[in-house]
DNA sequence: CTGGTTGCAAAATTTTTGCACTGGT
DNA sequence: ACCAGTGCAAAAATTTTGCAACCAG
């Protein structure tokens, strides 16, 4: 809890009882959109209001601490800034799986990059398709 | 022009001419989102409505006529459905460029996918970072 | 001719904004 | 105490929907 408190600070932002617990949310759920930040959140904090919700991803994005994940035919989602990783995306539970980047991937990127002469900041790998769950039994969509 | 009438119709879908006009600025623009659809297409049939470029985009997507590529920070364009490949954006700009996919990078996501036991239907790769053009002169933001 | 498609206008949803008030530092 | 940050309510923007008229096959 005090590490989100440093977080915000760090990233030059009051560290307010609403930042602590939108971050806190998305942290927990790894992915999540606005709706389920607002539907998390005000289950321990009621008074919070969409409006500052969406204030705050737009700030927490620019200043770094979120990353939006946008996805193909759904709203997107918010996960906490960390070393790049790819997504698995199942079309059926809508669950978001991180998988950690692949260092001959990056590679390939790089060499490309230069023959493209395009200064890269950041890739996002998204893998869609049905994860193993739901390839076994008939899944409900979350979202 | 021809060749947009059989492929509607070999997707199941009636050749009218709004929708060929849709499928044309989207193969002519490359990546455009609804907005820049509706600008271009009343150009030429101005009684397009707004509706019918939604009520045909969703169609067309789940027809596989057209592919949504969501970004970060704005709203999804889309494209002609045509062989994978990588997009590279330009985050200054906002041009996308797209990027033959590389076949070692795909050899690796199989062997990946078995390890994790996920079924793969498609793959997204964004590259967001300042393109070349860019990096020369001072651009406009164009959308 | 006929069912799928369009356009319009209204509704629903999502996001943004302005401003008085509050709370972190 | 100061100013960034909040909440509310209103506005703007985006997307969806219903339905009568229309048109491609």
């Amino acid at each position: 809890m005090t590490s989100y408190v440093t977080l915000l600070k760090e990233s030059g932002l009051k560290a307010t009882f609403q930042r602590l617990h939108i971050v806190e949310v998305v942290d927990r759920y790894g992915h999540i959109g606005i709706e389920g930040i607002y539907d998390k959140v005000t289950k321990i904090h009621p008074s919070l209001s969409v409006a500052t919700i969406y204030k705050n991803i737009i700030i927490m994005v620019e200043k770094g601490v979120l990353v939006e994940v946008p996805i193909a035919g759904k709203k997107s989602k918010y996960e906490l800034s960390k070393l790049d990783h790819m997504h698995l995306i199942c079309t059926q539970c809508g669950e978001v799986e991180d998988l950690p980047c692949i260092e001959s991937i990056d590679k390939i990127f790089d060499s490309l990059m230069q023959k493209e002469h395009f200064k890269l900041f950041r890739q996002q790998i998204n893998l869609y398709g049905v994860c193993s769950h739901c390839q076994q039994l008939s899944c409900q969509p979350v979202d």
